[in-house]
DNA sequence: TGAGGCCGGTTGTCTAGACAAGCAGTCATG
DNA sequence: CATGACTGCTTGTCTAGACAACCGGCCTCA
């Protein structure tokens, strides 16, 4: 064991010094699936820091689904991939530039109307309370990827029509200039096929298969501010999930009450 | 406040008493969404437990999503729905149960072969290993909802051929016979165009909306066990998702491009 | 009016212990 | 050989504190 040292006058917790430190002697493949975790005791002892702390650490290893532990035996390694936890909710931006691609946006309509009924009854508003609508095609460099629109009340951010330049990411500029963070999001994936209208835009054939995405974003607290819909194309988009079994698991971070 | 008391020689964790008084309150809109929770202080002083138990059972409704707490403020309650939360690891048998239909199976085939490549990577199996495939044409009530294909490694369930009756629910033979669990899978959805096998097995015409999932499951510590082609139906399934942000920025998971 | 400082209340982090419960051996006994 | 008791190690739960960081409102002062 390397005699990996805490710095106490930092800012960062020391549990999540723990964390990171575990993490990287499992990047490096000095820990590797299957194998058992130092005990929190000589954690403890070695790093001179509560078991409690050490345990906080260990704890969030296994809510991130990287360890799990046993009573009884100790805690260990799992086997889970990093790269593929829980889908986020992330932005077209973001998700472009995780894969190292340069997201694209060629704005088609960008300003405010009364909403629909779909769209008031999903954001809870009134009806035909103004809402701001951004339809936009979302490319990877040259080629179209889908195309979408947004929906926010426009009593949230007054002044996104003047502030907002569209070819922008929207939650970047969302969380600048109103505090606004999406914190998650229910989404709903049916498989269609490309229209008329659809198979211009993103240069498919009429009838190709397309994802049809309806999404609604939430804030901290449960309320919602963002209404999207969106086609995608089928053929160069795929969705990745990761489902589990038990909500208890995450509860304890580990093996709560089998019941 | 009701004067709640903690059975202190109950097996049940005292922080698991605390949650499940909690959650009863939330149910009995005693607590609504936006609401704050009490106080961990005045918890911990009429209840008559550590502010740490406390804490424990706070943060495992946080991690639930039922709650959410702000330094400096307090711990609210969120308007998230429990029922809504992430997807889950579960059989056609039991999603079909809990939509109120009832699930019924036609077995295409039922027999041990060698593993194809594809289905040895992904089980990581040694080349042509033995696999029980399972083919089988999903129906709900009378209509078919899908074609799927299971494949297991012969090893971990080398009598399954002749103990189960494939009409009925493979997991819970699993779980029965094996001890085998479910405990998290990954999964992969692409749209596609129903091929004229699809077409027949489905009653749908030739190129009608289909998903393509593929799945695999894996048990406590991250071994997969389960490997799953699926073709369904698009005009009688949906996806629905809960995405969540996670705070750290470790992970890069989700939708992406085909590569 | 506006800016800055202070204060009480709240959550976040951490300590140094304690006992209980589960697991896997070892060892003695039948 | 089989069985059960014992022991050492590990994680799970819990305590009674401590200080830090943060928030919002209030007050003072310019």
């Amino acid at each position: 064991m390397l005699p990996f040292a805490i710095d106490r006058h930092s800012v960062v917790p020391i549990y999540y010094q723990i964390q990171q430190h575990l993490l990287d002697r499992i990047h490096r493949g000095e820990l590797k699936p299957g194998d058992p975790v130092p005990p929190e005791q000589e954690l403890s002892a070695s790093l001179g820091v509560s078991r409690m702390t050490v345990r906080q650490a260990l704890k969030s290893l296994c809510s991130l689904g990287v360890a799990y532990s046993r009573r009884g035996r100790g805690t260990f390694i799992s086997g889970m991939k990093l790269e593929k936890n829980c889908r986020q909710v992330r932005s077209f931006t973001e998700e472009m530039q995780a894969l190292g691609l340069r997201p694209r946006s060629k704005v088609l309509s960008f300003r405010v109307r009364p909403a629909a009924r779909e769209v008031s009854e999903a954001l809870r508003l009134r009806p035909k309370e103004p809402v701001i609508r951004l339809e936009r095609i979302r490319l990877a460099g040259a080629s179209p990827m889908g195309v979408e629109s947004s929906y926010l009340p426009q009593r949230l951010c007054p002044d996104l029509l003047s502030q907002f330049d569209p070819r922008g990411s929207l939650y970047q500029a969302l969380w600048q200039h109103y505090g606004i963070q999406m914190l998650f999001a229910d989404e709903t994936v049916e498989a269609g096929l490309a229209s008329a209208q659809d198979s211009q835009r993103l240069r498919v054939p009429v009838g190709a298969p397309v994802f049809l995405f309806t999404r609604l974003s939430y804030v901290h607290g449960g309320q919602p501010v963002e209404y999207v819909k969106s086609v995608y194309r089928g053929d160069r988009y795929k969705i990745v999930n990761r489902l589990t079994r038990l909500n208890r698991a995450l509860l304890t971070g580990g093996s709560g009450l089998v019941t």
